[in-house]
DNA sequence: AAATCATTCATACGTCCGTCCGATTAGGGA
DNA sequence: TCCCTAATCGGACGGACGTATGAATGATTT
């Protein structure tokens, strides 16, 4: 009967996404997680063998999350510049977690990437999902040739936000700078594409 | 007679800072600063007490480094748009250092801000030297009222770039940015502050 | 009712960590 | 020369960590 079970593992998996974002993966230990999860100690060892299992399963669950939420707006919006605004919009309505503990990816990207290279990786793969996503928005907006480029600046100026509002924990020049990239998209959706 | 003490405890404070850098505070061990500087196990007990104090230490070493630099910077450079240029020349000059670990004050900072207040608080101080710095150079540019907004925002410019590149090992991305900037800096100082 | 197997627990192992101590060496002033 | 102190070492402490085991539990199937 893995009715039971499943709920179980979701309920660690969704612990430890939590906790790694709060506290960082390396900061986080077994013992935080079936805490967290109310799991008894050595239950958590049935359903993952190794620390990097749970994280696998977290970046997963992710992942999952933000493919569901790109579809989502690709339904709720018509225009590719409202799915543009739509994205930035997540700046102001996480500006509470971003001030606390920055960006769930970014943060989690810098942190594999001092000496954990394979996992690493598979986090690389959520910065693309919306690097694609982004790309394909910028390409219907006539931008086709530089849509790549457009979406990682943007991706880039999002992450540059992030850090500093997180680093002073200045909710101000989050919602300020966030404004500024808004109608730095409306610029582009103009035509006017000199500071592009 | 405290001269080879002094060199001992230099020695240490470098080690520990590079490792910092590259492994990140949390990951690195004491074994791995003492092997990388060549000190034997328990003679770093003589110098610091905790592990905090070597980091408080390496923010330290840090802070007098940066304002040696910026001190030259300003000895070097005579218009203030010759110095905002050096400063984003941090970028290509360390490109591959930024590739590799991402930007020295920005992953520390991060990995500080999940749950280690009291020293990412030191480590702030880092970013607050550039920000006052690029102000100076901003109002002295002519943008005396939006000098601050100013550097915050190239400061936030620059974590992205750095985050994104580290992310990616991206090093194409990096340098095509960095020009980006160097263009907008440009533009700044002719006056066209449309896109600022 | 018995058998089966997924799931739940308490507990323990070995390792490495940050921290600390005590003994030893070395070097300049008296 | 002797002495005092700065500085150097090796080693060990308790604890927390990730990992692992195996017995207990409980529901489902036959």
């Amino acid at each position: 009967m893995p009715r039971k079970s499943e709920r179980t593992r979701q309920r660690i998996v969704e612990a430890a996404n939590r906790l790694f974002y709060h506290k960082g993966y390396n900061q986080t230990s077994f013992s935080d997680v079936v805490e967290a999860a109310g799991v008894p100690r050595g239950n958590i060892y049935y359903y993952f063998k190794t620390k990097d299992e749970i994280l696998e399963a977290a970046i997963k669950y992710r992942t999952e999350r933000i493919a569901q939420m790109l579809e989502g707006w690709n339904g709720s919006y018509r225009t590719p510049i409202e799915r543009l605004h739509r994205f930035i919009d997540i700046l102001s309505n996480s500006a509470d977690a971003i001030m606390r503990y920055g960006c769930p990816m970014g943060t989690l990207n810098t942190e594999l990437g001092k000496g954990q290279g394979e996992l690493q990786e598979q986090a690389e793969n959520l910065f693309k999902m919306f690097e694609s996503w982004l790309s394909d928005q910028f390409a219907e907006l006539g931008y086709a040739g530089r849509a790549r480029e457009l979406a990682l600046r943007l991706m880039a100026q999002g992450q540059g936000i992030s850090t500093m509002s997180h680093v002073h924990s200045d909710a101000g020049f989050l919602l300020r700078e966030k404004e500024h990239l808004s109608r730095w998209l409306d610029q582009l959706a103009e035509g006017n594409d000199d500071c592009a």
